[in-house]
DNA sequence: TGTACATCAGTGAACGCGCGTTCACTGATGTAC
DNA sequence: TGTACATCAGTGAACGCGCGTTCACTGATGTAC
């Protein structure tokens, strides 16, 4: 067996982690093989012995991002498990609203990033990209001030990741800068007021 | 002068009416000038008789969805310009957060199915959509039951829009139709309340 | 320990293809007389 | 009213270019003896 048993893995780690850079940057159509490949130190014609098509690298690159928890990806954040209340989800939006958060394209959230090229792209992308969705209401969900209610309350979880995701997509695509800071001032206190 | 004093101007608004029909299914990039020509009847080299560029028809595909009032989009909302209050404001978010808007892939507002695509364009497409996301968010605020303070009601204005837009983006990400309602029943009930 | 070998991750030229844009042209039309 | 003309919206071939993907190859590496 030539090479380490891990190394063709740890290759394909960081061609992911190369391309989920780019396509945040750039988006999907946008970034061409040669690029990302150029990236992670590697030239085109590599690319296939790691991914069937350029898709599925899309793909796993999204699904990657689950692998942050809100802690791994701002430390700052004092999570303490047993108390994941509305203190927690408060601080989660506040940094998923944070000014650093909206200037920080290449390691951005992608749900941020790329709704619109998941949104055309095939069901495994779109299957990827659900799981971060899911993960980011379940955790509001578990976070919010909410009546014993069940339903009520993944209801509320997944109005928060709606105003939390639409108010940086917004921001985005803004370039006055008084008006971006306005959008996030804004969903971020509204957020506040759902939380309770 | 040959041909009718209009017909220029026309044929331009005929291109710009297919191209928004097009990137609204496609995306700006994947939709090609052959193809949004022909779609209009047309053939492709005439397209720079009206336009600079590409990026330029895009900036004009959504500029002209301002032309579409909520009650030009919606007929059936009653709106009565003198008490723009509440109802009407609790039926625009209906409408808007309807299913039949979010299966009108061709028809939608440009603000869901386009977002990624305007933070990566040229400043111009960002104006005309800055310009979308003012007229809704200024509804918004001109109709909610908001205290006299004027910031707070825009502040609520725009936390409706991130909160709507939001929704919209991440129901046309989700492959699973049920996961698809239930964003949608969660933004649309937590809009009413923000309503008030 | 040293050497010959088999493996396979990585290379880079090549493929067909469709893109945005240019340009010399055509021919339907309104105007001048 | 009828005709010759000038205009310019529309045509379609051509341009250079970069893309995703394929493939015959190379050469660094771990293994067998």
């Amino acid at each position: 067996m030539p090479y380490s048993a891990d190394h063709k893995q740890r290759t394909r780690a960081l061609i992911v982690e190369c391309a989920r850079t780019l396509f945040n940057r750039k988006g999907f159509i946008e970034v061409s093989i040669d690029e990302i490949m150029a990236s992670a130190g590697l030239t085109r014609g590599g690319f296939y012995n790691h991914f069937k098509t350029k898709e599925e690298l899309f793909m796993e690159a999204v699904a990657t991002y689950q692998d942050f928890s809100p802690t791994d990806r701002w430390p700052e954040l004092d999570f303490d498990p047993a108390r994941c209340g509305t203190a927690f989800a408060r601080q989660v939006v506040d940094a998923y609203l944070s000014r650093e958060h909206l200037d920080d394209i290449e390691g951005q959230c992608p749900m941020i990033a790329l709704p619109s090229d998941v949104a055309r792209a095939g069901p495994g992308v779109k299957r990827a990209y659900c799981g971060l969705l899911e993960r980011m209401a379940g955790m509001f969900a578990q976070s919010v001030d909410a009546p014993a209610d069940a339903q009520a309350s993944r209801r509320r979880g997944l109005a928060l990741a709606a105003l939390c995701v639409g108010g940086m997509v917004l921001a985005r695509t803004i370039d006055d800068d008084a008006f971006r800071e306005e959008i996030r001032a804004a969903a971020r206190a509204t957020a506040h007021e759902m939380i309770g």
